[in-house]
DNA sequence: CTCTAATTTGACCAAATAGTCAAGAATCTG
DNA sequence: CAGATTCTTGACTATTTGGTCAAATTAGAG
């Protein structure tokens, strides 16, 4: 898919010094940077952010840091876009030649399987909506939209061979996508109401369960 | 219900002179330091939002604003107390003496409802949340755990008298959280995919009826 | 109207923060 | 190994931000 956000003008001084490719030590540390700026962005938001949290994290001195990004906003930027193609691919893959309640649980296991094991990329783009999408918000209204439009033709279509309950399909995503982020993001809410039980092994295959049952008999047609 | 949140020392220079009651020019001027403050936390999280804002929101210089909330810290706890008594009503109302699904009916509604009329205060939770729950974790580990365990259990109860289908009763009160939530917080994203379409009268209720159809269609048993 | 207490604010301070820079250290290339 | 390049960092600057304070203004009680 590539470059999802536009690019802006150079991300750092590596880059200044023409198109030369990446050498090792920068492939390893821009991938150490994105895994920390992750990590903080998720939690306070762009703004709660700073700099130096994330070097520390990164375990680099902020001027080393600097070096690979050369601003905060770089870094927000690259690691939206490092994240923001593998939030779209599960829709993407729901397939229109496919048994509709079967695209629909591998559709929804697939996210709850992602929020659950990257809850950090799911807080990221919740904080970035949450401010307004200053950064991302054309590509919802261009890419984003265009899929989810694609989609719910989909799921319209099936609804009218009958092989779904009436449904509106465009809050049916919603539905989904509200269900999936809530669990990386609002985990420890989640945490506070269970207690320990939320680390006992299947403890995600039991929510999964609990949601596929929810939403699927909700738009399974009637015997 | 009263306070929610420990009280914090004294929130004011007011509230130190003793506790003698608030004058008139004080009730005014608190009631519209928490409108701004709400406005502003709920956009970008405590770290991410400064006195400066929540002042020029309230129209009111920042030392008089410190006059009456002595540090950000005390605004930001009196406005989560100010909401969160409040946000935990829709789900305290459900009659264990009702009909299942007309109670599920009102309580989606009734969120639903909230979410739409007031999303600062739903985007306010979800940075908290985000945040780590730093000021509010104890009360999601106490007041909201016990609430939703005893409703939790008035749930349980319906399935097994076989008044509902087989539910999860804490995930079905996730999941009702998650999508309410959901309309609210991440309304840019609804808006850019949705385009002018949300602000056509009768958005709302094509909304509420959409999600019931989802949620509710799911959780009764089959004829 | 007068006196007191409450309210308001300009000017200020200390700490936090984004970002710079020059110089030293490590790495790579031939 | 030698020279060039890349990488790293201590020290620094400008700006933002949370919070203080004394003095001026306004509101309220009698």
């Amino acid at each position: 898919m590539g470059a999802v956000l536009d690019a802006k003008a150079y991300a750092s001084k590596a880059d200044r010094d023409s198109n030369r490719q990446s050498t090792r030590i920068q492939t390893i540390n821009r991938e150490i940077i994105l895994d920390a700026a992750i990590a903080v962005f998720a939690v306070h938001g762009f703004r709660g952010s700073t700099v130096d949290q994330i070097a520390a994290k990164a375990e680099m001195s902020k001027p080393n840091l600097l070096y690979y990004f050369r601003r905060k906003q770089d870094i927000y930027r690259a690691v939206l876009e490092h994240t923001l193609d593998d939030w779209l691919t599960p829709l993407s893959a729901i397939d229109p030649q496919g048994d509709p309640i079967e695209e629909l649980r591998r559709y929804i296991t697939l996210k709850l399987k992602m929020s659950a094991e990257n809850p950090a990329a799911s807080r990221l783009f919740a904080n970035e909506i949450l401010a307004g999408a200053p950064v991302i918000g054309d590509f919802l209204k261009t890419r984003l939209r265009q899929l989810v439009h694609e989609k719910a033709g989909v799921i319209r279509r099936w609804v009218a061979e009958g092989r779904l309950a009436p449904v509106d399909p465009t809050h049916l995503i919603f539905t989904v996508w509200a269900v999936t982020q809530h669990y990386a993001d609002f985990d420890v809410q989640i945490r506070a109401v269970l207690g320990s039980q939320i680390d006992q092994p299947g403890f995600r295959e039991q929510t999964a369960q609990a949601v596929l049952t929810i939403v699927l008999n909700g738009i399974r047609p009637r015997g």
